[in-house]
DNA sequence: CTGTTAGCGCCTTCAC
DNA sequence: GTGAAGGCGCTAACAG
């Protein structure tokens, strides 16, 4: 006689299902499980001795014996900025479609944050990890390596140069030189960035300019780079003033493009690299009394609804957000299934949106 | 003489730990998993060992015997809808506070998506279940009945009638109604509603109107109600015609919108529901070469920063998504430690921010 | 205080 | 074809 199984505290499990239908537990598991061989008419009984039961298989244990999840691990900085939600959009997906499921951690771009996802990644026993980490130098990166001992890494958005992986991005460089070189066309020569490497000042040589930004976020620096570029290329002398100083925040933005406004010799342009830094700079302008493009021009980076919508409407860069995340998650699952990691750069192409933000610099 | 552990395939276990250390498995058990007594010296050399083996418990097998994951699951309709993002953000930063991990799935308003999530969750042997469910009738809601047989549920943002829980919401009728109401006092009376019922094309009477609503989303129901209480209050009358039909995009608003300014008693200001709609609505009025607030005037649910730096700055709804969050991952860990669930509903405040996108209508 | 032992629910040889 | 038995890594009683 067997036990009351309505009795059973907590979710039916395997062996009551099989106890349900009348068979062993293996024939059960295999049915259940969809492996193995099973005769039509007990896989029957097992079925709807499991619907009666209301039985779940427990993920856990089975991951527990099989030794995989079938879950990827996604760390971003924070799933509230559009464009990670868009890049995870895109992993979830495809990863979807592919049978399985997605964790994503954000760690607020705070590297205290990373490591502890990194390692609730790694406890939970992820198959594989897709990353857009804040880390840079050598000395950052060893929660990176430690993963990477345990499961395929792919890095998205951001590249770490110290880590030989498979890396998803766009070329911001290219991308930032481009929006600047369409700014210097229209005859900008005073072209404020922002936002710049989170310094209380920004170094007043180029040659430390940059140094300081590699010890920076990596989007960021080639950013910063794209805009040296292109005032290169057009012989503009670089001016450490019309580089923003400072934190990473709307209201920072406001105040370093009211700073560089005030200035004698003050800018026409402004170069956003980021939708917060786009919409600080515009408070600033209001502020200022100034209007775009006649009195300023403007270009920034993360394409939206709301810059098409502006009036005038805003020239933008578009970043392939769903793409660059369903590439990443692309390159983990083939890697998963077997296939050599290629450990190389997969660079997906940005498209700069020309709307009507840019005009001509004001008769001075 | 001890097997070579160098060459154990896969992570170290916490046996491997152990031997490594000379000590038993429950002391190294013990010391790692930071319960019961160890001795101060025996802690330190489970700690190196664990240290030189680069040891991570298996929160998998932890959950196993333990039977509590520590980790909450999540369902929203749109993780990249900032509104979703911060809720979710709300619950993120509330569940880790308290030590627990979070998983979050998107169902992109499908309710297949929603019932596979749900699954998901189950299988993973989440503690609780956070959700914002589309589901509204009674046939609609057995997978969350069914996960409420197995742990602790909240609702947020979404209320459902048929079911018996804890939710967590903001009171969108009340909100919409302030919202009208603004817009009638300001002299309005023809008030496109967008968006409404995703049907090709409303009910002709309030009853039937409102019966639709039901019939869908809760939020969408409660705000439509809103604009109808604001329309009674002020003796409007109701016209089928300037509630939008059909899919809810942001195309279509465009489209809808220009049809409610195309007809002969043209609408004099709108009123939309979500963030896509505002912007949509913004394409209509430029493309028929209208301006706000002076020809149109117009509210939208979900404040943002881009909202405050249109020009004019546009007067829009700002719900507490971060706080709608908290509230709800607040409530069901207390449940989860051992509070009785309230069952009940917690309302929190939404505010309207005043602008510049409403004014008088234009004289005809 | 520490080590031994018995499961958690599932998958997986291996005989029957 | 199907069932019995062992093991995944951990926790938790229970001895000692």
């Amino acid at each position: 006689m067997p036990a009351d199984r309505s009795q059973a505290p907590g979710p039916p499990t395997i062996s009551e299902v099989a106890a349900e239908a009348g068979v062993g537990r293996a024939t059960a598991a295999r049915t259940l499980g969809g492996y193995g061989y099973v005769s039509p008419e007990l896989r029957e009984r097992v079925l709807s001795a499991a619907e009666k039961l209301g039985y779940r298989a427990n993920a856990l244990a089975r991951s527990m014996s099989t030794g995989v999840s079938h879950t990827l691990g996604v760390i971003v900085a924070d799933i509230g900025n559009p464009f990670f939600a868009g890049v995870v959009r895109g992993i979830c997906d495809t990863s979807r479609a592919r049978g399985f499921d997605t964790i994503v951690l954000s760690t607020y771009e705070n590297l205290e944050e990373e490591i502890a996802a990194t390692n609730v990644l790694i406890d939970k026993r992820v198959d594989g990890v897709i990353i857009a980490s804040a880390a840079v130098g050598r000395g950052e990166v060893a929660h990176i390596k430690a993963a990477m001992d345990r499961v395929p890494v792919v890095l998205v958005d951001r590249a770490v140069a110290a880590l030989d992986l498979d890396t998803v991005v766009i070329d911001n460089r290219d991308a930032a030189r481009e929006a600047v070189e369409m700014l210097i066309t229209a005859g900008h020569r005073r072209i404020g960035f922002v936002w710049g490497p989170p310094v209380a000042k920004p170094p007043a040589t180029r040659r430390e300019l940059l140094a300081q930004a590699s010890r920076n976020l990596w989007t960021d620096g080639e950013r910063l780079r794209g805009y040296l570029d292109a005032l290169d290329d057009a012989r503009i002398p670089f001016d450490p003033e019309l580089v923003m100083a400072g934190r990473k925040t709307e209201e920072r933005a406001t105040a370093e493009v009211a700073r560089m406004l005030a200035i004698p010799d003050r800018i026409t342009a402004v170069f956003c690299t980021e939708t917060d830094a786009v919409t600080g700079a515009l408070r600033a302008l209001r502020a200022a009394g100034l209007s775009y493009p006649r009195d300023i021009a403007l270009i920034g980076f993360d394409d939206s609804a709301w810059a098409a919508v502006m009036e005038p409407p805003l020239t933008m860069i578009a970043q392939p957000v769903h793409e660059l995340g369903a590439k990443a998650a692309q390159v983990l699952l083939d890697t998963l299934e077997g296939a050599e990691p290629g450990r190389e750069t997969h660079t997906l192409r940005s498209r700069l949106i020309v709307r009507a933000s840019v005009s001509a610099p004001p008769a001075s």
